[in-house]
Formats: C-alpha cells, structure tokens, sequence
DNA sequence: TTGTAAGTCTTACGTTGTAAGGTAGCTCCG
DNA sequence: CGGAGCTACCTTACAACGTAAGACTTACAA
C-alpha cells in the first residue's frame, strides 16, 4: 500500500483548487463532490474549512480580486488621474480575461469582498489626488459599475463575431438591427476580431466615461 | 368530488405564473415542481409546455422583455433623440423595478430574446433617426451595456444606505472609502434614499454616457 | 496511558431537474 | 360504431446536488 504523504486541506488550498477547476471546467463544474476530487478527499472534508457553498464562492471572489490587487499595486501611475484610473481598470480586466467564469460570479455576490473594497479604496485614493470631491467620486464609481472592476456585461452573445447574419425571417422584424450589422459587417475597416472586438468596446465606453468625468471635475 | 373546470395549461400560463411566482417569492422558487404547484398540476406536466428549464429561463425573459416593448411604445418621442433614449431606457427601468430578480436572471441567459432584440432594433432606429451612423450607434449600445435595458448592476451593496458606516477595524485598512462614505453621510445635499440612491445614480450614469454620446454624434 | 482537540470520512436525507413510460380523453377514418 | 392515434397530463424513478449528524483517526498534552 502506497502510503503518499497527504498535502493537508487549507481554506487556502481549497479555495485554488476552486479557481483552478473553474479555469479548466467552468463555475458549473464546482461542485464540492467534484472539488473534493480534486484534492484527493471527500466531499464534507472541506466543510472543515469552508462554511457553506456560499461560503466557498465568496472566498473564491476574494482570492480573484486579490489577484487584481497584485497585478494593480505593479503599475506605476499614469500623468493623470484618467489615465491612471484607465490603466488600473485595464489590468484588472486582464485578470478577469484568465477568468472568464469570474464576472457571472462577481455579480451574484451580494456582500462585498475586502479584497474588492481594498480595491475600489485604492480607486477612490487616485481619483481623489486627482481633484475629485468624495461626491463625485460616489457618482463617478457608479457611473462605471463592473466597469470599474473590468468587466462589462455583454448584452449580446459574445460569439456573435462568428455568426454576423441576421436570417431573413427575423431581419424583416428588425428592420434597424440588421441594417446596422450588414453594414458593419462587411464595411470593417481596422477591428481586431471581427464586428464585436469586446477590448475595443470596452475601452471605448470607458473613455466615454472617463472623458465625462473629466469635464465634470472642475464644475 | 367537486370536478372543477380545469384550466388547461400553455407555454403562456405556465410563464405567466413563473413571473408572478418569482415577482413573489424570489427567482429561487421558481423551481419546477413549485411552479407546478402553483398550477394545480405536476411537474412533469410543464414539459409538455417547455423544453428544459432553461426554456423555461429563457421564456421568463421574453415575457418581461414584452412588457418592456409594451410600456415603451405607449411613450411617445421626444424634443430630440437624446430624450427619447433616455425616456424609453428609463420607462423599461420601471419594468425592472417591478420585477427585481430580472436584471440578475436577463444577465445569465447566453442567447438573447427576440423580444429584447426589438428592443434594441428600436433603439438603433431612435439613434438612427438622431443622426448617428450604424458604426456610433454599435459603440454606443456597447457603451450603455445593460444600461440600455434599464439596470446597471449595483458594485455596492444595495441595502449599503442603511448601514452607513465602516466598522472601526476595516476603516484603518480603507482609509479612503471610510474618508468617502463619512462625508457623504451625514452633509448629504437633496438625496432623495440616504446615500446610495439608486434611481439618481443610475440617471447620473446614464446622462455622462449620452451626454458623451451628443458630443461625439457630429464629430 | 489517557484525554482532548483538529481534521477527515461515512452515511444519510431532502431537493433539484428530468428520462421513461403509462393513461385519459379527443378526433378522425373505416 | 369502434378502434387508431394524437394531445395533454400524470406516476414513478434516478442521478446529482448541498449538507446535517456523527464516527473514526491522528497528534499532542497532561
């Protein structure tokens, strides 16, 4: 009998494991039978380190934004307090790209992780150096939303570069929708990945915003 | 025995009830034998009527979507194309409003309704109309995100205004957001709900992007 | 040696979505 | 009129889930 010297179990070392499998199968994937697994261990082990399942998703928030927080403390500032706030969302998005599963998550969190708090401090830290009244800076973190944290929710498919055609039956019903998309599709003249480039998109309504709120700043 | 007259289930009753079940008591009763239940008939009986529960998920959507389509074409435009957008995402937000667990459920569905697809077709054609081209109107949706719909998910705890105040301990580790959250408190100006007022937050947010939108239309 | 605590596992239960197949009533065709 | 077939609904059953209750195992202190 092969007596393998057993890693022990950690809130820590579960709370990876969680990650890693989310990466490798999907949030659906995690399941505490099938974390369990994962570790080499029964299911109702890591109730000894985890609460509850709700539990165990907080945690592996915590874990995703002090990621982010890693990769942000990296950065050194930017000329001004735009594009420092640009810079710090645009890292944050990058950790969120390796986690694609992660967003869906953040938003059915209810309670706020510290990790994440920690992070918007830090926002709210540059935004104020940068002439901001606590006032406007309230607004302004809500004004970007998840923006803020990386993300944007798509409210189309993401995939929808693939199949860039309206059938026929439909563009009859959505006259405007598919106008736009036939002439978007073929008339592309420098997007990276096809009619719905997300980084793109994504950094253009920041701007939107942060352009919107450098005006405001001084009024 | 009284033999009552049945009314006879459909893919519209069975979704009818779905809403009113999660209207009350959340989107987490909603589960197929509760639904059921409701109906005076058995699970099993509803797949008659819906494929999977997705179906079910995506059918939920596609109803509300139409009240939405329906509340918005009572309105009527106006001055300018800035005002009806605005006026039709903020009469689609009453729709939300009176369905709280939409926004969460509308950002889980991968496959968008043809209901929300008019929706937005509706809204290009406002934007159309006002002079922008397919290219700004496509960034622009992209901008708005879920916004557009007439939700933006909420970063902070919603219920934050109540519990207005860091505990000791975390405000050491938060020294901004505590800095923040103190002053907006107590010398709050004319906010209507203490000092997360959703419905003010979410119009402030949506003028920055529009108003940023009015600027880049002639550009 | 014995007690105690931490860490892990076993067993079991209620709830979920849903597959498989049965059954009642209707319509239609001979 | 009688059976064939379809539609709508129900019964039973199962696998997967989160997790409560409690037994076992190891390590260390007294």
């Amino acid at each position: 009998m092969t007596t393998e010297a057993r890693i022990p179990l950690s809130r820590e070392r579960v709370l990876r494991a969680a990650v890693a499998l989310a990466d490798e199968h999907g949030l659906r994937a995690v399941t505490m039978r099938r974390l369990a697994d994962e570790l080499d261990a029964e299911a109702m082990s890591l109730y000894y380190h985890v609460a509850k399942k709700e539990d165990l998703l907080d945690g592996i928030v915590d874990v995703v934004a002090q990621e982010i927080n890693e990769a942000v403390d990296r950065l050194e500032p930017g000329p001004d307090w735009r594009r420092t706030v640009r810079r710090r969302i645009l890292a944050a998005r990058e950790v969120f790209l390796r986690h694609r599963w992660a967003p869906a998550l953040f938003e059915t969190r209810s309670s706020t992780s510290l990790a994440v708090l920690k992070y918007y401090d830090a926002l709210v830290g540059v935004m104020r150096d940068g002439g901001f009244s606590h006032d406007r800076i309230h607004h302004a973190l809500h004004a970007l939303g998840s923006r803020a944290l990386g993300f944007s929710h798509e409210v189309f498919d993401p995939n929808a570069g693939a199949s860039a055609e309206i059938p026929g039956d439909l563009a009859a019903q959505l006259p405007n929708l598919a106008g736009m998309l036939s002439e978007i599709a073929h008339d592309d003249p420098d997007s990276t990945l096809g009619w719905c480039d997300d980084q793109a998109e994504f950094e253009f309504g920041l701007d939107l915003i942060l352009d919107g709120l450098d005006l405001l700043r001084d009024r």
